[in-house]
DNA sequence: GCGTGGCTT
């Protein structure tokens, strides 16, 4: 399949422009999980994330020529060997099982088409794992006094010798097997066709044709593999194999965990260590082989006749004589890279750690190569600060208030800055984490006098925690009592008070207060922190600020964000100055891969273990994707340091999730215990959202999983993505909090500046718009607003559809009465829209319903261990009726009136929306999987596997028509509902139609 | 025959 992948990829690349990483991750999963050309391509269009022209439709119908192909010939040449095997069996001398469920075994085997004889000496092994494991499972009456050696009155050293020579019978007997295993191979060609023939002449010709086929193209490619990014290729069949041999090394424990070993225990367990002993040379031999191949394959041609000597070549080689691309690439960022960071400094500091070599402690093929380019995040403290010990929180407490105010890296900055603000309007401040600038600006300003008159000055957060926190913190420096001049605003809670002048807010919370104070009067200063983040509240923000920054000259704007983009800020505020406060973060030193790695998972472990056993104390942090890569990752590592026993120091675990329960998460900011290291697994929540103190190493595979939308299916799906250089930039940050640290990127230094973008797409253009679009409709003039990165045309061009539809905006697209009261409620307009439609009659379980709808999935959790659990309990609140039904056992058309927009018909195979005429399914996650009734509305579309509607209710057609009759046309709902098909649950519907 | 990055009003 690698070579099939190389060539998805590498067409795509040459098609699309498309990154390498991006195509391996996520296009060829599409690619695999569609079912022909057609398929693949609406697929594609579905997430959104590229555009289809010609050439991709072209490309889509070469694949699905080849890729059927593929498939069929693995599963003819699969079926094959199995009758082969299944004859060779039979004609045995020796006794072997004839049941049904070794063929389970033999299925599991991955039969390639070709084999080379190191394969097959590998097959042979496997083959005599599989046999003692058959012979083991049926042998207790053909060795008799196996079954007798319990109640036997023998002396244990007899037994001893009994066994052994009877073990030696045995592994003479597998010999013996092994070799007759090994003629039969043989004459396994002929044999395979006489058999295939017999069973099934035709589609063994026809698997015949596709094999030769199948075997054209491969010929076809190589030329071109060997061509490009041979490299890549190469890794994958070295992860291949290794993922073969480790199947390996799992028989054998499978296999004599199924012994009886209380007897001879101590001889069973010697005799499992060779074996797997013997596997880690096959391992060992492997991995030699690939650095050997590597060798020939990557020495210019002069040098690949030498000889290469193999054991030192991880500390000889030096990526110049990689060669090839990325090499050439490496070697020339080793001589500029330490010219572009500037200071002399950098650049010997660098040169140190390109001299500095692992210790090989771990096995060498394990081993992953890292390589420093010389590039070391600067940090940014200055000389004295990185001699002096970091301050722990307790130490902070200790120095008073004031001296600590007075050391921060800002402090020295605080009249400059004040004239700065006095001079300019709008300011953008760049400034990292550190720096002090969130807590002590608003300070200086306040001491500066900008509250007078009652005034207040705001200050957003994109997240609450944040808000709240940095509020206490700030009322503590200032001595006064939290929520009286110093105060915070978030959703649910609102700790201000009439005296508050301070005030630290979400940035969504602050949107609220426009369409109350639509020129924010009260405010003298605005603040928006973080705003590199980019998140949609801000986004919308710095168009209105940017609006009433016209009309009210009195107001100062500080827009402040980390290093990064801040030209970009200051381009869009009309070329505000920008201001730069130093940050207060130790060195980092950055390592990249010498070569891609094929699974990313699986070199985070490696990296993990040589981290541990390699360098001095401090905790890592590793970031994957999301819950099921953490805790596969996690398992992956308890199950190694298992291994390895008392050979490694103790090695903490630890999982961190958003979706992980409370307790679980509080366990990563326990200390350390001395002697130990750990290790925190997380996802971008560790990115922005918690800061773990003692971090020292990172550990980064450079993927994120990221949502994106599709405004003309108005369908959204999650997304493992390359991450953007910003973000992986913010991810090595995360290694210099409290000492110099180090930055294990599981990517090239060449992917790094080719393959990723420069940031992250912003949120506002991925994702649904129509809240927002409501809001600004309430708010300002949408068609004038001054967006920094507009949302695609299409998103906001269906938001206004959607909210024409559900009578939020009337035909002039003017904001209509009712659109004005849906915007003051905080949920989508479809729930507002539901919500307001039934206000004369069930507002109350409406309100339930909405609530439950708009609090994500969280009330059926499905944790992974207890899924069927789980599912049973879900399936209590199941009534007929819908989903929305199963939150609430309620019924009413003012659901109707709310998402009549998300409707759905039944027609062949799945559902078809109705306004776009899509084809949808019912998640079977749905308590009306099964039913399938004639109409539904869903309350979201979602992309996973399939096209889903995730909550679907049943619905009348012509209730359609009642709430919404500026939108159906009866004739575009009565085709199919007058014909046929008698509705099963006619009762309900009349009691409430 | 499912599939849960991170936030927020």
């Amino acid at each position: 399949m690698a070579g099939l992948e190389q060539w998805v990829n590498d067409r795509l690349h040459d098609i699309l422009g498309l990154s390498d990483r991006y195509v391996s991750q996520f296009m060829i999963g599409t690619a695999r999980k569609a079912s022909s050309a057609q398929d693949f391509v609406t697929r594609l269009e579905q997430t959104g994330t590229i555009d289809i022209d010609q050439s991709v439709i072209a490309f889509a119908e070469e694949l699905y020529e080849k890729i059927p192909h593929k498939q069929v010939v693995e599963k003819a040449s699969r079926a094959i060997e199995r009758q082969a095997i299944e004859m060779e069996r039979k004609n045995r001398t020796y006794t072997l099982l004839e049941d049904s469920d070794s063929d389970g075994d033999l299925v599991k085997e991955k039969q390639k088409g070709k084999k080379k004889s190191k394969d097959k000496d590998r097959e042979n092994k496997r083959k005599h794992i599989r046999q003692k494991k058959e012979s083991e499972s049926s042998s207790e009456d053909e060795i008799p006094k196996r079954g007798d050696s319990g109640q036997s009155v023998k002396k244990e050293e007899e037994e001893e010798e009994e066994w052994e020579k009877e073990e030696r019978e045995r592994l003479q007997d597998i010999e013996e097997r092994d070799a007759f295993a090994a003629r039969v191979r043989e004459k396994d060609k002929d044999k395979t066709r006489n058999i295939a023939e017999r069973t099934d002449k035709k589609a063994y010709e026809e698997a015949q044709k596709r094999l030769k086929m199948a075997e054209d193209d491969q010929k076809n490619m190589l030329p071109e593999l060997r061509k490009r990014s041979r490299w890549d290729y190469l890794k994958k069949r070295e992860a291949e194999k290794l993922e073969d041999l480790e199947a390996e090394i799992h028989d054998e424990e499978y296999l004599f965990s199924k012994e009886d070993l209380s007897k001879r225990e101590k001889k069973e367990l010697e005799y499992k260590r060779t074996l797997r002993d013997l596997a880690k040379d096959y391992k060992t031999a492997g991995a030699r082989e690939q650095e050997e191949r590597k060798n020939r394959y990557y020495m210019p041609e002069e040098t690949r006749s030498k000889e290469v000597p193999q054991r030192d070549l991880e500390l000889e080689e030096t990526p110049m004589e990689l060669g090839g691309e990325q090499g050439r690439w490496e070697e020339e960022r080793l001589k500029t890279a330490s010219l572009s960071f500037g200071a002399k400094k950098e650049r010997e500091q660098g040169m140190r750690h390109e001299q500095e070599k692992y210790q090989l402690i771990l096995e060498e093929d394990e081993m992953i190569n890292f390589v420093s380019t010389a590039i070391t995040m600067k940090g940014t403290r200055s000389e004295k600060d990185q001699e002096a010990p970091a301050l722990s929180q307790a130490e902070l407490k200790k120095q008073s208030m004031q001296e600590v105010r007075r050391s921060l890296p800002i402090f020295p900055y605080r009249e400059d800055l004040l004239a700065a603000i006095h001079e300019h309007q709008i300011l953008v401040i760049e400034g990292e984490t550190g720096s002090g600038k969130t807590t002590q600006i608003p300070q200086y300003l306040l001491e500066d006098g900008y509250t007078k008159g009652g005034m207040k000055i705001g200050c957003t957060q994109p997240r609450r925690v944040a808000a709240m926190s940095v509020a206490a913190r700030v009322a503590e420096e200032m001595s006064v009592k939290l929520g009286n001049e110093v105060g915070y605003s978030i959703r649910f809670e609102d700790c201000t008070s009439e005296r508050t002048v301070l005030k630290y807010m979400t940035d969504g919370m602050l949107l609220r207060e426009f369409l109350t104070e639509p020129d924010l009067a009260s405010y003298s200063v605005i603040i928006i922190d973080e705003a590199h983040e980019r998140t949609l509240h801000t986004d919308i923000l710095f168009g209105l600020i940017k609006d009433i920054a016209r009309f009210r000259p009195d107001l100062k704007v500080l827009v402040a964000s980390a290093t990064l983009d801040t030209e970009r800020f200051s381009c869009f505020f009309d070329d505000a100055p920008v201001f730069r406060i130093p940050g207060r973060r130790f060195p980092v030193d950055i390592f990249y891969t010498k070569a891609p790695e094929a699974d990313y998972l699986e070199a985070c472990v490696v990296s993990v273990l040589q981290i541990h056993v390699t360098q001095s104390p401090g905790d890592i942090l590793v970031f994957l994707t999301g819950q099921e890569e953490i805790e596969a990752c996690c398992e992956l590592l308890q199950e190694r340091c298992r291994r390895l026993g008392s050979k490694i120091a103790e090695l903490l675990v630890l999982p961190i999730y958003a979706n992980l329960p409370s307790d679980m998460q509080a366990k990563i900011f326990n200390p350390t215990p001395p002697g130990a290291r750990k290790v925190v697994v997380a996802t971008n929540i560790a990115e922005t959202s918690l800061t773990i103190d003692g971090i020292i190493y990172v550990i980064d595979p450079g993927f994120c999983k990221q949502k994106s939308y599709n405004a003309r299916t108005g369908m959204e799906s999650l997304i493992v993505t390359p991450c953007s250089r910003a973000s992986a930039n913010q991810r090595a940050g995360r290694a210099g909090r409290v000492a110099a640290g180090k930055c294990f990127r599981l990517y090239t230094a060449w992917a790094f500046k080719h393959e990723m973008e420069e940031t992250t797409v912003p949120e506002i253009q991925r994702t649904n718009l129509g809240n927002v679009v409501l809001l600004l409709k309430s708010i300002n003039d949408l068609i004038h607003f001054d967006f920094m990165d507009p949302p695609p045309h299409e998103t906001l061009v269906l938001a206004l559809e959607q909210l024409y539809a559900l009578g939020a905006l009337n035909h002039l697209g003017e904001l209509t009465k009712l659109g004005r009261r849906m915007a003051e409620l905080p949920v989508d307009p479809m729930l507002s829209k539901m919500i307001l439609a039934s206000e004369y009659k069930c507002s109350e379980e409406v309100l339930t319903i909405a609530a439950m709808l708009s609090v994500n999935n969280s009330i059926f959790y499905r944790p992974k261990d207890k899924v069927v659990h789980a599912d049973n309990a879900r399936m209590n609140f199941v009534v007929p009726g819908g989903d929305h039904l199963v939150l609430l056992n309620v019924y009413t058309q003012a659901i109707t009136a709310g998402y009549f927009y998300h409707t759905a018909r039944l027609s062949k195979g799945g559902y078809k929306t109705v306004k776009h005429q899509q084809t949808v399914y019912v998640h079977p996650n749905s308590s009306l999987f099964e039913e399938q009734p004639r109409w539904l509305i869903y309350h979201e579309l979602v992309f996973t596997t399939k096209e889903f509607m995730r909550q679907v209710i049943e619905i009348e057609s012509s209730w359609l028509l009642e709430v919404a009759p500026h939108y159906y046309k009866s004739k575009e709902l009565e085709d199919s509902s007058s014909k046929k098909m008698p509705r099963k649950q006619g009762k309900t519907k009349e009691e409430l139609g």
